[in-house]
RNA sequence: GGGCGUUUAGCUCAGUUGGAAGAGUGCUUCGUUUGCAACGAAGAUGCCGGGGGUUCAAAUCCCCCAACGUCCA
């Protein structure tokens, strides 16, 4: 069955009727008894464009949405809902996505699962979200945005626990009362369409509410999950009521706003600022006075009324947008040339998307994301490119940083950030740079790609075109501005390019989303108890007594070296790989066996020992674990937090973990950071790394749970990876570092002993790599370096302080004898060629030398140039070695009666048999050689009976 | 996480089907002229990113690695 009608008391009380559309099928409910369209449909225009829906708010901008904001906020505390404080928009308590896409995102995975109770219940909230696949409809549209509002209430209730809230009824009186009497909408402008929803594997009744031809909120009924024999069919697949019943709502805050305001486009709604003074500097003014006859306004305000009934997504044909606008346009009486309408619509569209980028860009920076050319970190390069991009194309005089404070100052009212002003600047000016450079680099290979492109030509070729966005930056569109800059004038952009390349990049990521699942390492069943760990009750604790639950043979790829069996005991001190720390070793036993545990690994709720063979289910053994590298792996995980927490001290806040591991040689730490480092800053880490070893007596840890885990520390707990699962071990190091880790750290840091940072190298752009060695690794690395030095020392026979002069007069006497070496080959060869001329016929005026050389190929060659340089002694010139198998060179004097009439290449065909070889070139200098050194005689004798010498 | 590109003189970059490592710029010296500078001549400068392989022969073809860049998820 399908999902029944949502056939609500709020409906029939408020006078709605229930209808089906005539361009969607959907059904909706409606005041009108004439109306036959849902209101959000291709023939449903915008009606509040001039004319305000929501009365009363007069402000713009930023005040605007405060305003707005806090009579939703209001409205819902007000009638029992607990107001909770926006999440960050980067989503770094998840591994799926990068962004917050929505605000429920903000409760997935955990509470939407039931695993974790929710922060309050029911609670409202206004999440700022980032969206980026619409991201070229931005400024085009007129209401699309990269970043927005989503005002929300929530509610997650559990019919079976007795907990039920509230539902449809209550959720969509709610919304009608908020709508009629907060904000004073007529309920004639209100329609409420009934459009289930599914994605992600849930799914549920929805109603989408629709005021004036834009969609204003969505409210979705998420009960149903995907189950195959689930007794819902959604859209093809089959769903089943779940235990938990979760109300997930959107409200667009930006939407309201404009629905208040009653510009032509959102954008002047909420950057009305932002928008005029962009066109002043601009000068868009001068676009109107172009053509005094055009009623500007009007033209743009009919535009709107437009956009609002034309589906202007992403990868839409720029041309074919144009031509049914114009149309359209004409249709309603504003007759406009294609260059009026371009040269209207372009800046203006740039104008428009730019405070939205800014705003994109503030607040991922904000939150101490660091641009990069891979992961999240791209997602905030393209934001600051795209932004450049269109200043660029308005002829801007200002920098992406004079921008990024003008956006703080105006839209974003100064409000808190992780990151600072200071370093926010520094970021976008750097990513300036490397924007710039970016252009020059992609400029010289356009050149290149171009240059045999007949200049006349009307088109480059598609493949060109991908290779130069794709893998140099320089979007197509620029490259024929480029091009037609250096002097392809016709050269045009196809249309429907952009389109697809779209679907190009499309396919290949669908092709890459072919994920490659890991193959268990045991059949364990789920049934079985799940193993106590030991290692958090005494993380010292080196002996244990426990029972085999499990045994079998081990299969998977990765397995270390001897190990056969996985054995699951009922409780381990083994600390398990987890967390980028490595798995422990040591050994387990009976009276009778003795086993070596060669890795520790998790499956599921189990712990495995990979040992190296068989034991009974129900064995008492004995566990004993390798103190030494638990110790090491312990001394380099706690340094890794310290290092971490060192460095965002001295760096600055958007210093994040990007990755890690811990091995007994050494340890890794990735951190976010938008310049190479230095040595210096290595330092100033290091020390501050090993103060904190001084200092701090004790490491806190504690096991929270996840929901007041968030409230005490916040989201810079996730530094490791969003943790599975309702409770969190959290490591504190003083207020030095605090983390969520599953890892054994050491009760009191000075047990490291010491830590250094050896050397950092860049992952990716954005993270650098620090290599930290601690306690006896650290002392086992400075033994190394010694004996290296101490080697290289005894080598010269000198002083270790003087290796550095001494190396490097060795360099450059090396450096300076094989010049010499190559001069004195050089007079070599010109002695052997000018004496004697042994070697040499003369043959009707040309001079034919052929001869023996014991040098190699190089010799060879510099010995050829010799002989057949001179064009007043035309020359063919013979030569054999033996090095190497054989080798044979052959050259004549270019363009003199020896080239004419011999042709080196054929007589080497006929020579070179003689040493077993073969060989080309060309006419005038052939080479070839063989693996017969003995029949270079012959050759050469051949040779000279071949030329009849 | 996946795809693509780049790596050659101090710098910016060419280098075709494997067959003699190049241009522009900068540098050194000399000359002419001189306000800056321009011009002429000569010259020096290369582990062709690293490692393996194929070949008589590799900057060039194949494999691996690295650095840098770039697009997409």
């Amino acid at each position: 069955m399908s999902l029944p009608p949502i056939d609500l008391a709020v409906f029939h009380e408020n006078g709605y009727v229930r209808k089906q559309c005539r361009v969607t099928d959907l059904w909706f409910w409606t005041t009108d008894l004439s109306r036959d369209t849902c209101g959000d449909t291709s023939e449903d225009e915008y009606t509040f464009i001039g004319k305000p829906l929501i009365q009363g708010y007069d402000m713009r901008g930023k005040s605007l949405k405060d305003a707005m904001r806090e009579a939703f906020l209001g409205f819902f505390e007000n009638v029992g809902h607990t107001r909770i404080n926006p999440y960050p928009v980067l989503a770094r308590w998840r591994d799926d996505i990068h962004l917050t896409i929505a605000s429920i995102a903000d409760f997935q995975p955990h509470v939407t699962s039931g695993e974790v109770e929710p922060p309050a219940n029911p609670l409202t909230i206004s999440q700022p979200c980032i969206r980026l696949t619409d991201v070229d409809a931005v400024g085009r549209s007129g209401r699309h945005l990269t970043t927005f509002e989503m005002m929300a209430h929530h509610v997650f209730n559990k019919p079976n626990e007795g907990k039920m809230f509230y539902w449809m009824e209550e959720c969509v009186q709610y919304c009608h009362d908020m709508f009629t009497k907060t904000f004073g909408i007529d309920s004639n402008e209100i329609n409420y369409v009934e459009n289930p929803w599914c994605g992600g594997g849930n799914a549920g009744a929805a109603v989408e509410v629709i005021v004036g031809g834009l969609e204003l909120a969505t409210l979705v009924f998420m009960n149903l999950e995907e189950h195959p024999e689930g007794n819902v069919e959604l859209k093809g697949d089959r769903y089943r009521e779940m235990p938990l019943q979760i109300i997930d709502t959107g409200y667009g805050l930006e939407r309201f706003c404009w629905a208040a305001a009653g510009t032509p486009t959102i954008y002047e709604a909420i950057y009305p600022d932002t928008v005029a003074w962009l066109k002043e500097i601009s000068g868009f003014e001068n676009v109107a006075k172009q053509w005094p006859k055009l009623n500007l306004d009007g033209v743009l305000g009919e535009m709107s009324r437009l956009s609002g009934i034309m589906n202007i997504e992403a990868g839409v044909d720029g041309e074919k947008l144009r031509s049914i606008f114009i149309d359209r346009l004409a249709e309603r009486g504003f007759e406009l040339s294609d260059e009026q309408f371009s040269s209207i619509t372009e800046p203006l569209s740039r104008i428009y998307a730019i405070p939205d980028h800014l705003h994109a860009l503030c607040n991922m920076l904000g939150d101490g994301l660091v641009p990069s050319n891979a992961k999240a970190g791209y997602l905030a390069r393209m934001m600051a490119r795209r932004t450049l991009r269109l200043r660029d194309d308005l002829g801007l005089d200002v920098s992406l940083s004079q921008l990024a404070i003008h956006h703080l100052e105006v839209n974003l009212g100064n409000s808190k950030m992780k990151q600072t002003r200071d370093g926010l600047c520094k970021i976008l000016d750097l990513e300036e740079q490397k924007y710039i450079e970016m252009l020059r680099k992609g400029g010289n290979v356009i050149l290149t790609q171009l240059r045999d492109l007949d200049k006349s030509s009307k088109s480059i070729d598609d493949e060109v075109l991908f290779t130069l966005n794709d893998s140099h930056g320089i979007a197509p569109d620029m490259v024929i501005s480029l091009a037609k800059q250096s002097g392809w004038k016709s050269v045009k952009l196809r249309i429907g390019f952009s389109a697809e390349m779209a679907e190009r990049h499309a396919l290949m990521a669908k092709q890459a989303a072919k994920s490659i699942v890991a193959k268990k390492l045991v059949e364990a069943s789920d049934s079985l108890p799940a193993t106590k760990s030991l290692y958090y009750d005494d993380v010292q604790q080196r002996e244990f007594d426990g029972s085999v639950l499990f045994c079998s043979p081990l299969s998977g790829d990765d397995l270390p070296n001897g190990a056969t069996h996985g054995i699951i005991l009922d409780r381990t001190c083994f600390y398990p790989e987890g967390g980028g720390q490595e798995g422990d070793h040591g050994t387990l036993s009976t009276d009778s066996n003795l086993r070596n545990v060669l890795d520790t690994r998790t499956s599921g709720a189990h712990i495995i020992h990979l040992v190296n063979g068989a034991f009974e289910v129900g064995d008492l053994v004995r566990g004993s674990l390798d103190w030494d590298r638990r110790k090491q792996l312990m001394d380099h995980h706690t340094s890794v937090h310290i290092v971490g927490g060192a460095a965002r001290r001295i760096l600055g806040p958007h210093i994040y973990q990007a990755g890690a591991n811990k091995s007994i040689e050494s340890a890794r730490l990735d951190i976010t950071h938008f310049k190479r480092l230095s040595r210096e800053d290595l330092d100033a880490i290091e020390s501050m790394a090993n103060e904190v070893i001084g200092q701090v007596q004790r490491t806190d840890k504690s096991e929270l749970n996840r929901k007041d885990a968030d409230k005490k520390y916040g989201f810079d707990l996730y530094q490791g990876g969003a943790p599975k699962g309702d409770m969190i071990r959290v490591l504190r190091i003083s207020d030095h570092d605090v983390q969520a880790c599953g890892g054994t750290h050491h009760d009191e840091p000075g047990q490291i002993g010491s830590i250094r940072i050896i050397r950092s190298a860049a992952v990716q752009d954005g993270v650098e790599r620090l290599h930290i060695v601690a306690g006896q690794a650290a002392l086992n690395y400075a033994r190394e370096q010694d004996e290296l030095l101490r080697r290289t020392v005894d080598i010269f026979g000198i002083n270790s302080e003087d290796l550095p002069r001494t190396a490097e007069r060795f360099f450059t006497e090396w450096k300076d004898q094989r010049k010499r070496i190559e001069h004195l080959e050089a007079e070599i060869v010109r002695i052997k060629t000018s004496g004697g001329d042994d070697f040499s016929n003369s043959k009707d005026g040309v001079r034919i030398v052929v001869m023996e050389s014991d040098g190699d190929l190089k010799q060879m060659t510099k010995m050829l140039k010799e002989l057949t340089l001179d064009a007043n002694n035309p020359t063919l010139a013979i030569l054999g070695s033996r090095v190497g198998g054989g080798k044979l060179m052959i050259a004549t004097t270019e363009n003199t009666i020896a080239s004419e009439r011999y042709n080196a290449v054929e007589i080497l065909r006929k020579i070179s048999p003689l040493i077993s070889g073969g060989g080309g070139g060309r006419p005038t200098f052939a080479q070839g050689g063989g693996s017969n050194p003995d029949g270079l005689d012959d050759a050469l004798a051949e040779a000279k009976k071949v030329l009849e010498i």
